[in-house]
DNA sequence: TGACGAACCAATTACAGATTGGTTAAACCA
DNA sequence: TGGTTTAACCAATCTGTAATTGGTTCGTCA
C-alpha cells in the first residue's frame, strides 16, 4: 500500500503539473470559473501541496489562470483592477485641470450628440433651456444646467461616453465642492450661458457636428474666464 | 407632569423642524458627521417620530442633510454616487461603442498631448513604437500598442484626462476580452499600425495639434476596418 | 540537501444578528 | 370624520464572528 502512494514518484517535479493539465484538460472548465482549493485539489491528485503550488505557479505565470488570497484559484486572466474611485481622482487633481478636461471631452461629445440626437433628446434640450431661464436661485440655474450638458451626453447614444461623461461630471462637483454659489440672488436675464447653451442646442438640431463642438468648445472658455474671475473677486 | 408633557402642543406641526433646527444649531456639527438615528432623536427632542421625519424631509429637500436606510441621517450633502464600475460600464456596451467612444477621445488627448508633451514623454512614445516593430507575437505587438497609447495620454499632462483613458482603456479590455488573437504568427513588417503610430508621435513632437488629432483619428478607423474585418474573416 | 507535512498568517467570504430609514395599518383623539 | 400617533413590519446596511483560502514558516525525515 505504501509502495502504491509513491508509485508516481519518478516524475515528482513535474508530475504535479502534467497531472494538473491533465485535470483541466478533462474538465474542460469555461473562463473565469472557479477550481477547487488547493488543500482539496492537492488531495484529489494525489500530490503534495507544495508541488501542487508550483505547478499553479507556472500556469499563474503563463497567465492560464490567477489566484487571489481568500477568494480562491481561477481560470482565465486576472481582471481588471478599479483605481478610478471618483474621490482618488479628485484628490490627484484641481479646478484648472477638470476645467481643461470638459474643453477636451464636451465639445466632441456635442459633435457626437449632433449626429446622433433623436427629437425627443433634443425636446429634453429645450426644457433644460427653458427650466433654466425661469430659474429664481442659482442653485436651481446650475441643476438646470448640469440637466442641459447631461442631455448632451445622453443624445450622443453611447453608452461609454456617457459614462465617461459622468465620471467626469461627478470629479468635477467633487472637486468644485466648497466653491458653491452662496448668493441667493437669480442670474441675470442676459447670463451669458443662455445665449451660448442655444447655439449649443440649435446646431445639435441642424446637425452641424462642427458648430456643437464649437459653440460648446465656446461655452466652456467662458465658463472657465468666469470661474477664474470670480476666483479673483474673491480674493 | 403629564400637562407638562404636552406644554408644547400648540407647535406640534412646525414645532419638531424648530426643535429640530435648535437642536443641530447648538451642537454645531462639522459637515458629514452623522447624527442620531430617528428613533432616539425624536425622544430625545419630546416629538414623534412621524413629525421629525417631516423635519428631516424638509431640511433633506433643502440640501442641509441627507439619509439613508441602514446607514442614518448625516448633515451636508449627500455624497456623489459612484455607478462607474468597469464592469457594469462593459456589461451595457458593445465593441462597436467602445471602438466609437475610442474615436472620440483619443484624437482630442492626442490633440493636448502636442501641447504638453515634454521631451520624456516623446522618448517613451518612441520606446513603445520601436517595441512593437520588435515584438515577435501579437501579444508583445498589443503590449506596446497599449502602452503607447497610455504614453501619449499620459503626455496630456492632465490627471483627469488619464483617468478618463484609463477607464475607456479598462472597458475595452473587458469588452473584447474574449477576442484576443491566439495567433502564434508575429505582426507583418508592413502592418498599418506602424506608419500611423509614426505620423501621430511625428505630429505630437512637431506640436502640430490638428495634425496630431487626425493622424489618431485616422489610425483608430483604421483599427475599427481592420476589427469589422477580421470579425467578418471569423464568420 | 531537499521534499514533505503540519501549523500558522492574512485576506476574503459567508452568515447571522442588530441597526436604521421608510412604509403601512390600526388605534386614538378631537 | 379627519388627522395624528403609535406600533409593527420591510428592506438596505452595518457589525462581528466563524469559516475558507492562498501564502509562509518551521520542524521532520529520508
Amino acid at each position: 500500500m505504501g509502495a502504491e502512494d509513491r508509485v508516481d514518484d519518478i516524475d515528482a517535479g513535474q508530475g504535479a503539473l502534467t497531472q494538473l493539465r491533465a485535470y483541466l484538460a478533462q474538465r474542460e472548465l469555461p473562463a473565469n470559473s472557479r477550481l477547487p482549493p488547493e488543500r482539496e485539489l492537492c488531495e484529489t491528485l494525489g500530490v503534495p501541496r507544495g508541488a501542487l503550488r508550483k505547478a499553479l505557479a507556472i500556469l499563474e505565470g503563463h497567465g492560464e489562470l490567477w489566484r487571489h488570497v481568500g477568494k480562491g484559484t481561477f481560470t482565465g486572466a486576472r481582471p481588471v483592477e478599479e483605481p478610478f474611485s471618483v474621490a482618488a481622482i479628485a484628490g490627484r487633481t484641481h479646478p484648472a485641470e477638470v476645467m481643461r478636461a470638459r474643453q477636451v471631452v464636451e465639445p466632441e461629445i456635442a459633435r457626437e450628440a449632433a449626429l446622433s440626437a433623436t427629437a425627443d433628446d433634443i425636446a429634453e434640450m429645450r426644457r433644460c433651456l427653458a427650466g433654466s431661464r425661469r430659474a429664481e436661485t442659482w442653485r436651481q440655474y446650475e441643476s438646470w444646467d448640469n440637466r442641459l450638458h447631461r442631455a448632451i451626453a445622453v443624445a450622443a447614444h453611447n453608452t461609454v461616453l456617457l459614462a465617461l461623461f459622468d465620471t467626469l461630471n461627478a470629479v468635477r462637483r467633487a472637486v468644485v465642492w466648497g466653491r458653491l454659489r452662496q448668493q441667493p440672488t437669480r442670474p441675470p436675464a442676459d447670463h451669458h450661458s443662455f445665449a451660448q447653451h442655444d447655439a449649443v442646442v440649435a446646431a445639435i438640431e441642424d446637425r452641424d457636428l462642427a458648430e456643437a463642438a464649437n459653440a460648446m468648445r465656446r461655452h466652456l472658455q467662458t465658463v472657465e474666464r468666469n470661474l477664474l474671475a470670480a476666483r479673483q473677486a474673491a480674493e
